[in-house]
Formats: C-alpha cells, structure tokens, sequence
DNA sequence: ACTACAAATCGACATTCCTCGATTTATGGT
DNA sequence: ACCATAAATCGAGGAATGTCGATTTGTAGT
C-alpha cells in the first residue's frame, strides 16, 4: 500500500469520477447492450461513452487504476468489465486517517 | 473542497512526507534554534533539512499544500511557521468517504 | 544605511502526465 | 478463412510537474 501512488491515481478529474461513476453503477451508467448486469463490473464501452473521452485513453485510465489496485478487471470473451476494488479502498481510507 | 486538487497535492512523496511529520512535529523535526515550540508551526527551515531537498523547492511544495489549504502559513519576523490544517483534513477525509 | 539571514520568486531543464489517432491483439460469429 | 467488434498498445505532441541554483523580498540587528 504505497499512499503516495494512490493519490496519482485519483489526482485526475476522470479517473476520480469514474472511481465515483463505479460506486453505483446501476444509477451512473446506462445499461449492457446485452442485458448483462454490473456485477461483475462495467464494460470499457461504456464507460467511456459517459467520459466522452477516446477509447484509447480511457482504457489507459483504466489501466492505472488497475495498477494502482483500486478496480479488478476480468475478461470476459470480447469484454473486459471493470469494478472497484472495495478492499483496496478501505485500506486506502484507513491508512490515510492514521497516517495523516 | 476540490478532491482532485487534494490529490494532487499530496502525489509527491515529500509533500506526504511532509504532511505526515507535521501530525507530529515534536517527534519528526529539530528543535527551532530559539528554542520556540512548535505551537504554531514548523519554520521552513527545518522542514528544509529534514526533506534533503533545496530551500526552493521545499518552499514550493509549502506554497502548494497551502494552496491546497492542507497548511496554514504564519509569518513571524523572518520566519515562516507551517502547521496542518486540521480542518481541511478532516471534511477531506469524510469526503473521500462518501464519495469513493 | 549596511549586513545578515529566512523565505519567496524566477528561469531553466528534465521528467512525467494527458490525450489523441492509428495500429495491433483478442474473441466471436458467418 | 473472413469479417466485425472490443480492448489494449504504440507513437507522438503538448501541458504540467519536479527540481535546482540564482535572485529578490522581507525583517531584524548594528
């Protein structure tokens, strides 16, 4: 648990809203086209639709708060779904109450 | 109360550093030469040698965690004492609660 | 007024981060 | 095999950050 990567990651407006968006996704994001629900995360697609940025740096997004551990990805045929990593966070907010 | 700026602020190892030891300035720092206790801060000096790093740049990472208002600056003479802002802290801690 | 010292600001260079479009790598369907 | 789609990776340009030494500003003492 490095604190200081941590904040890297969340020191970015559309990171930290889709670590937000992903809180809930039912209410922040529109459904799978397929019908498949959130929990086993949310698909780039649409998450990137709602950043309104590009594909590409969405998913590089993606991928520093996978490094970072604070979401999980999982693939699953053409998808990968990404949902928060609860245990990541509440170590993250307890470290930061001690530390800080 | 800006999250990402926060974050920002405290993405640099010495500025957490800085803010960590300043939770506890009795333990971190030398003593002020004049003997004066750290009820109203550290002077930059001492957080200056402490980090290692040029006199510029501390000065700098000082004006950034106060303009994150994650310190309080009080000028004494010559002198600059730097302590936490207790209150920023806290309303970021909470909010980082709700929001993450 | 002069000197000495603390801190802030300036100017510069190197490194990292942001963001994109283009390409590549999976995977699934025909 | 071929095509279509989702996601990841690559390459690049510009913007922001890290860090320093040099200079300036503020303050106190002589």
């Amino acid at each position: 648990m490095q604190l200081v990567e941590l904040h890297k990651a969340l020191a970015n407006d559309t990171r930290m809203d889709i670590m937000r968006w992903m809180s809930d996704p039912e209410k922040n994001f529109r459904p799978h086209k397929d019908g498949k629900d959130f929990s086993d995360g949310v698909c780039v697609q649409v998450i990137q639709e709602k950043t309104g940025m590009s594909q590409s740096t969405v998913s590089h997004y993606l991928s520093i708060l996978q490094r970072a551990n604070l979401v999980i990805a999982e693939r699953v045929g053409k998808w990968t779904y990404y949902k928060r990593n609860d245990e990541t966070i509440r170590a993250f907010l307890s470290e930061l109450q001690l530390t800080l």
